[in-house]
RNA sequence: GGGUGGUUAGCUCAGCGGUAGAGCACUGCCUUCACACGGCAGGGGCCAUAGGUUCGAUCCCUAUACCACCCACCA
């Protein structure tokens, strides 16, 4: 059949994909297989929206890998499914209900939760879709849904197990909690951001009138009171204490006493503690602490009073003075501040920068709240996780990701892991009505406990991540003791961004061991951050946001500049998206299908942290694409119908460039091996382009044209067989990466290089051969290609259409390779001359090695001159360099012998030439 | 304040002790029967700065500058 004139990715995608799934080739197979386990846990996509850059970007390089494991016959398990994600799909859901006017209490618990559920089917659904249109070949028949009541049960598990050994524990303590949600969020939903807030100074006064003390440089003062230095003032109403360092000379003598403090109508002590750095602000430190994480020790420590002034809303509750009952903590600063200053306590107020805690879903800051909360302990977890990656049971690359992961648990809290919201897995705990606490995994079983009292459950839900952890075995049937437990854990490799190394990663490897023994992975990379093509956050609110679907499919720019722009709250920001996508997509993003958007990410995939997605980059690895689908239309074309030498009694005479293409594909192959193994996706997929198309494309196949031309029977099947076999090769070598335009192809290309299968993806993967090396063939072609380049670029020089065929003479005898080469490549036809004879034609002469080689053209004579000039300018430059090099003693006593050869060689080069070059200037005329 | 990564061609990035590379962009020539999503040839770089180690440094070491990001209880 022949193929169109160019590849159209669109019917190629779909066909394949239905096929390869129906045909159930994605599906683990069941255990007791001989064949090794190689296993992938997507890091579960978030049900609250569609794809990203991201997803598409890990889910290529899961793809190839698990493509490159199971063409070898390897027993793979991609194991996919979605996250119900608490608070982002939480977040979602009520915005949608927040445009109809609604909020979730006007719903009620149930009717809100069905309402999330709906949107999880959609919202699933969609990215499920999207991801089949990549091609990721996960095993879709075992997908899961972190709220499936198998994942539920094993969530109910852990949490009863934990809590009877003690690691989960419920307490009264200070955490983060975001008023506009009204839940607590665990330290690292917690993000801080750099604002010059102020910082003020309030005096509290001495109930007995001055007192004496001293100045910083020990002179002595009379004090009204302590002044103490604050960023938030409000906060003043709940103090319990002034803390001064224990070793301060303006205040030692004062600890003890008492201080008033300003509109509330009560006096607090003051305390030392080291806490306090007297070096900065007054030296004086108020304790807040029900609303501060250091206060909160502080108060610990000294014994001193937890008085809470906020309700959960973050207005000033019972506990405040009157007149601000009800204000808005912000309200509450100004009124406040108001009152401090008219009753002369507010002594300065200075700008200073200061990172304010802002909850990562709603932006809001974050305000310390004394709540009964669940905990896990995390020492105990901490430790085995160090553990584990310390003796090398779990490996990062790049490998420096080890030492933030270290860091983190080096230094880590108990995790807050109950949230006061309704989307999630509520937790297995129940209160009598003496408020004693009953776990269980079932009410049943909690009233069972409790000896048959009437219980209420829990409220609070657990943080996402919670259930997240335990993914890589609860995806394998835990706690039930399962085949699929035994075969796929630990999984391979995890492929994730650093930016959930600690919200997931770290948790997994301890969640794993805890309950399994096992470290969940052996590998993890973490992935690229992906940015735009400057290096910018993608974010809907900058409009630099790609869908890869429309990278796939393509986007007229109507249709981009309204998708860019829905959904934005803020004019402001609608008016930044539409600028970038004016200024960036004038003309709308064309098509480049699936293969051309995995290829790009393979080849963008190094080990730096962030990737900038160039859609220049895209378009040229479309091109490539494109250059496969016709070089196979080319063979296709030459060998269809025709003897390819699959009859092995017929003979078969292979040329040096035969086995010269046959000796580059085994190196490629190794190449691509180790890219794979290092997770290199670049160095892989750059070591496929180059021998596609800079050696296959660009060399062998107008060499093949040659030799299909003017070679005998032999030599005609030995070409045609190299031709399939190679490119048959290649394409099951660049299957993993762009696995729809090679299962095409190949269809047409295994049957003619022999090759049987129904499926390419099931083929097996091309593994290099040493004993196909064949040094002498490299060597051999490397010269030719050498020769080749300069008659070209002599060609070239002399105005001749470079890629129009001339006459050449050449100044000895040529290598078969040679002939056919040039043949192939410059020239109509080849005479051989002596160098006199050459000479005494008058026409330009080129220099490549020991041969001469010249065009009948006209000569200029000036320009011939110039470019002979240039040349050997150019060689008096680099002579002298290699002189000195070898001229110096110790550079040839200490350098190694090859490296002192090479450059002996190098310099005889350049001499040899130049004393051509410089003959061939004199004979001029 | 601590930590990590980066600084190489106009742009996005490889390389990493021994003659500076790729893709895109650029220039010239060519619509030749696989491909103009193409072919051939070419231009373009004191490899951030300063020291050090070495026969030799873009590469190793030490500082410095700048750019990112992460962590952190100076209120």
């Amino acid at each position: 059949m022949a193929l169109e004139k160019s590849f159209e990715p669109h019917a190629v995608e779909s066909r394949w994909y239905a096929r390869w799934e129906s045909a159930g080739w994605f599906q683990a197979r069941s255990a007791g297989t001989a064949a090794s386990p190689y296993c992938i846990q997507l890091p579960p996509p978030n049900v609250t929206g569609t794809l990203h850059m991201g997803h598409a970007f890990q889910q290529t390089l899961m793809d190839s890998l698990i493509r490159y494991h199971r063409m070898p016959g390897d027993n793979t398990n991609w194991v996919a499914g979605t996250d119900h994600a608490g608070i982002a799909t939480q977040i979602v859901v009520e915005r949608q209900l927040q445009e109809q006017g609604k909020t979730r209490h006007d719903l009620g618990r149930g009717k809100f939760v069905e309402r999330v559920w709906e949107w999880k089917q959609e919202s699933g659904a969609t990215i499920t879709r999207q991801m089949r249109r990549l091609g990721t070949s996960c095993d879709w028949s075992h997908e899961y849904f972190t709220m499936d009541p198998k994942m539920s049960k094993a969530v109910v598990e852990v949490f009863v197990r934990l809590h009877e050994e003690g690691l989960i524990y419920r307490g009264k303590r200070l955490v983060n909690w975001d008023p506009q949600l009204g839940t607590a969020v665990s330290d690292l939903e917690v993000e801080g951001e750099e604002t010059t807030g102020t910082m003020w100074q309030i005096l509290y006064p001495f109930p007995d009138g001055p007192q004496a003390s001293t100045d910083k440089d020990g002179k002595p003062v009379s004090l009204r009171g302590m002044t103490i230095a604050t960023t938030r003032p409000e906060t003043m109403l709940a103090d319990g204490a002034v803390a001064v360092h224990p070793e301060d000379e303006r205040y030692r003598h004062l600890i003890g006493k008492r201080v008033e403090l300003p509109l509330c109508d009560r006096t607090i002590p003051i305390v030392a503690d080291t806490m306090v750095e007297r070096d900065f602000g007054t030296g004086c430190v108020k304790i807040t602490g029900a609303h501060d994480f250091n206060d909160y020790g502080a108060a610990l420590r000294h014994n001193l009073p937890l008085i809470v002034i906020f309700t959960l809303d973050a207005k000033i509750n019972e506990n405040g003075p009157p007149q601000f009952q009800g204000m808005d903590r912000y309200v509450a600063r100004k009124a406040v501040l108001a009152q401090l200053e008219s009753g002369n306590f507010l002594v300065a107020a200075v700008p200073h920068k200061m990172v304010v805690p802002k909850s990562g879903r709603t932006g809001v800051v974050v305000e310390p709240m004394l709540t009964d909360q669940w905990f896990v302990k995390m020492d105990g977890w901490a430790r085995s996780g160090l553990d584990a990656v310390a003796s090398g049971q779990v490996k990062f690359f790049p490998e420096h990701w080890q030492s933030t992961y270290n860091h983190w648990l080096e230094n880590i809290q108990d995790w807050c892991i109950s949230r006061q919201l309704w989307w999630g897995h509520q937790i297995p705990a129940w209160y009598d009505d003496e408020g004693k606490i009953y776990v269980a995994r079932t009410e049943e079983e909690a009233i069972k406990k409790s000896g048959g009292r009437k219980l209420t459950r829990d409220p609070d839900v657990l943080d996402t991540w919670f259930s997240s952890q335990l993914v890589p075995f609860s995806s394998l049937g835990w706690p039930d003791k399962t085949k699929d437990l035994d075969t796929f854990l630990p999984s391979s490799v995890l492929v994730t961004g650093f930016d959930i190394i600690f919200f997931w990663v770290a948790r997994m490897i301890m969640a794993s061991l805890h309950f399994t023994g096992k470290v969940p992975f052996h590998h993890v990379y973490i992935n690229a951050i992906v940015r735009d093509a400057e290096g910018q956050k993608m974010s809907k609110s900058k409009g630099n946001t790609l869908d890869p679907i429309d990278l796939i499919d393509g986007i007229g720019f109507e249709a981009l500049l309204q998708k860019s722009v829905s959904g934005l709250m803020l004019a402001d920001h609608k008016k930044k998206a539409e600028k970038y996508v004016r200024s960036h997509f004038p003309n709308g993003i064309p098509s480049f299908g699936a293969d051309a958007l995995r290829f790009t990410f393979a080849s963008l995939a190094n080990f730096s942290r962030t990737l900038n997605f160039d859609l220049g980059r895209c378009e040229g690895y479309r091109n490539f694409c494109n250059k496969l689908w016709n070089a196979t239309r080319f063979v296709l074309m030459n060998t269809e119908g025709r003897d390819c030498g699959t009859d092995e009694s017929l003979a078969v005479e292979l040329s040096t460039w035969d086995k010269w293409i046959i000796s580059t594909l085994q190196r490629t192959e190794a190449e691509v091996e180790k890219g794979f193994a290092e997770y290199r996706f670049d160095n892989l997929a750059g070591a496929i382009y180059r021998f596609v198309w800079d050696e296959y494309c660009d060399w062998y196949l107008e060499i093949a044209k040659e030799q299909l031309a003017k070679g005998n029977e032999a030599q005609q099947r030995g070409t045609r067989r190299t031709l399939v076999r190679v490119l048959e090769t290649a394409l099951r070598l660049a299957h993993p990466i762009i696995p729809f335009i090679t299962e095409e192809l190949w269809q047409d290309v295994a049957p003619l290089a022999g090759r049987k299968g129904e499926t390419i993806m099931l083929a097996p993967y091309p593994k290099s051969q040493p004993e196909k090396i064949d040094a002498a063939a490299e060597k051999e072609i490397a010269e030719v290609k050498q020769h080749l380049l300069g008659a070209r670029n002599l060609k070239s020089e002399m105005k001749l259409p470079t890629n129009r065929k001339t006459p050449i003479i050449f100044s000895k005898a040529l290598s078969t390779s040679m002939m056919t080469a040039s043949t192939a490549l410059v020239s109509t036809s080849i005479s051989v001359l002596s160098e006199d004879e050459i000479s005494r034609l008058n026409t330009p002469v080129g220099i490549s090695g020991d041969l001469r080689f010249t065009f009948k053209v006209e000569m200029d004579v000036a320009a011939e001159r110039e470019r002979l000039g240039k040349e050997i300018a150019r060689l008096e430059g680099e002579i002298p360099k290699a002189r000195a090099k070898l001229g110096n003693a110790s550079f040839v006593e200490r350098a190694p012998a090859k490296v002192v050869e090479q450059e002996q060689a190098r310099l005889a080069g350049f001499e040899s030439t130049l004393a051509r070059l410089r003959e061939q200037l004199q004979k001029l005329p």
